[in-house]
DNA sequence: AAACCGTGGAT
DNA sequence: TATCCAAGGTT
């Protein structure tokens, strides 16, 4: 149990001597002592287990700055498997931050519809037009932390990886990590600061301060590999020896979170009129807020009673015979919303052009910026959109 | 500081 | 079905 052929022993104050270390192991093993996590095991582990996505460069190769913050943009509180397909539509339209700051907002949104979050899009569009003006991507966690949509986190991923500064970032792996590695069983979010704290202290060793890409980019792989969230695989981790939540026996216990309140239920009604070609009327959300900026059906407001018929009379676009064709169920992060979708034909969409909205063809409803429980709605006819 | 801000896959 | 949660940021 002391001896891991596979783990080259290295890292954290190398005394020139090997024999007492499985002492140092054999004593942390009896008493809960801290033992600083090498930094090299972890390298050494990532040089043979290394993920290979499409916005990481080959070892050795360059690193291009758009690269890594398109990819950690889109990554934000979003799976590798969601974010993927997006990310290589946007690199293939938008080869350099140039294009993408070139590109009209609205194309940016349809692109991003789908994904959620959609202050992200804005904010990516708003920080490439900052970054084309600057000339070049700034280099410093500070100078990249002032961009909109690059936070405390996000800042130091980009600093590191593709500018090799020695800082951790500290997102939901790093924080699994540290807290099983420190066995910190104070709620998150509460704990975060401490996260911070000890997270910092893993790449205090050489090895590490030599290789900032490599390290972050290790981290990331070791929680979304080995240090998962339910069944972590301990038998498998480079830092098995120093994790004190292993020797727990529970390390899956760890992060503890803070309870979280129950989601409120809301509902409204939406109208899904088309005319005799099928197009359909639609509007845009105001600029911020939820959904903001992107195309909807119109609607009721959401609230947390469904709409008299009063209500629903009041917010259709159009006096008509309006039918209802289903309802859609949605989760949004704070709430659950319930919408009752009515639709109703018209020929032409010609005495609707003193509202607020504009017809969508049916050949570009699917380039449109609708969110996804916009599509859910547009499912339900028979003529709905398919992708 | 706490609330707001999406979505889909895994369990 | 219900819950979790994923390379968080902004207000």
């Amino acid at each position: 149990m002391f001896f891991h052929p596979g783990s080259g022993r290295s890292g954290s104050g190398r005394v020139a001597t090997t024999a007492p270390l499985s002492l140092v192991r054999w004593r942390n093993s009896l008493h809960i002592a801290s033992v600083t996590p090498s930094a090299s095991d972890l390298l050494a582990w990532y040089a043979r287990h290394r993920r290979v996505l499409p916005w990481r460069s080959l070892p050795g190769a360059p690193t291009d700055p758009y690269a890594v913050w398109l990819s950690e943009i889109m990554l934000q509180q979003t799976t590798v498997a969601a974010v993927v397909p997006y990310y290589e539509r946007f690199l293939k339209i938008y080869p350099t931050v140039r294009h993408l700051a070139e590109a009209p907002l609205d194309d940016v949104l349809s692109l991003w519809a789908g994904l959620g979050y959609y202050s992200r899009a804005r904010n990516l569009h708003a920080c490439a037009r900052q970054i084309a003006s600057l000339g070049s991507f700034p280099e410093t966690v500070a100078g990249l932390q002032a961009l909109p949509g690059i936070g405390a986190y996000t800042a130091r991923a980009i600093a590191s990886i593709a500018f090799s500064v020695p800082v951790v970032p500290v997102d939901g792996n790093v924080e699994r990590i540290v807290a099983r590695l420190f066995a910190l069983d104070a709620p998150l979010p509460g704990v975060r600061r401490t996260l911070d704290a000890r997270a910092a202290t893993l790449n205090t060793e050489s090895t590490a301060r030599n290789a900032p890409s490599e390290f972050t980019q290790a981290l990331f792989d070791l929680g979304a590999g080995i240090c998962t969230p339910r069944r972590p695989g301990c038998l498998v981790c480079p830092w098995q020896d120093p994790c004190l939540a292993h020797k727990t026996g529970t390390p899956e216990r760890f992060p503890v979170r803070a309870v979280k309140k129950p989601k409120p239920e809301r509902y409204g009604t939406v109208f899904l009129l088309r005319d005799d070609r099928n197009a359909v009327w639609a509007r845009r959300r105001p600029e911020s807020g939820l959904l903001g900026g992107m195309t909807e059906l119109p609607g009721t407001a959401w609230l947390d009673a469904p709409p008299e018929a009063s209500t629903v009379d009041a917010a259709a676009p159009i006096e008509a015979d309006w039918q209802e064709i289903g309802r859609i169920r949605h989760v949004f992060t704070h709430f659950s919303l319930q919408l009752t979708v009515l639709e109703a034909r018209i020929g032409r969409f010609e005495s609707l052009h003193n509202q607020a909205g504009f017809a969508c063809p049916e050949e570009t409803l699917t380039r449109q910026a609708f969110p996804s429980v916009m599509r859910k709605c547009l499912m339900l006819g028979p003529n709905g959109i398919s992708g």
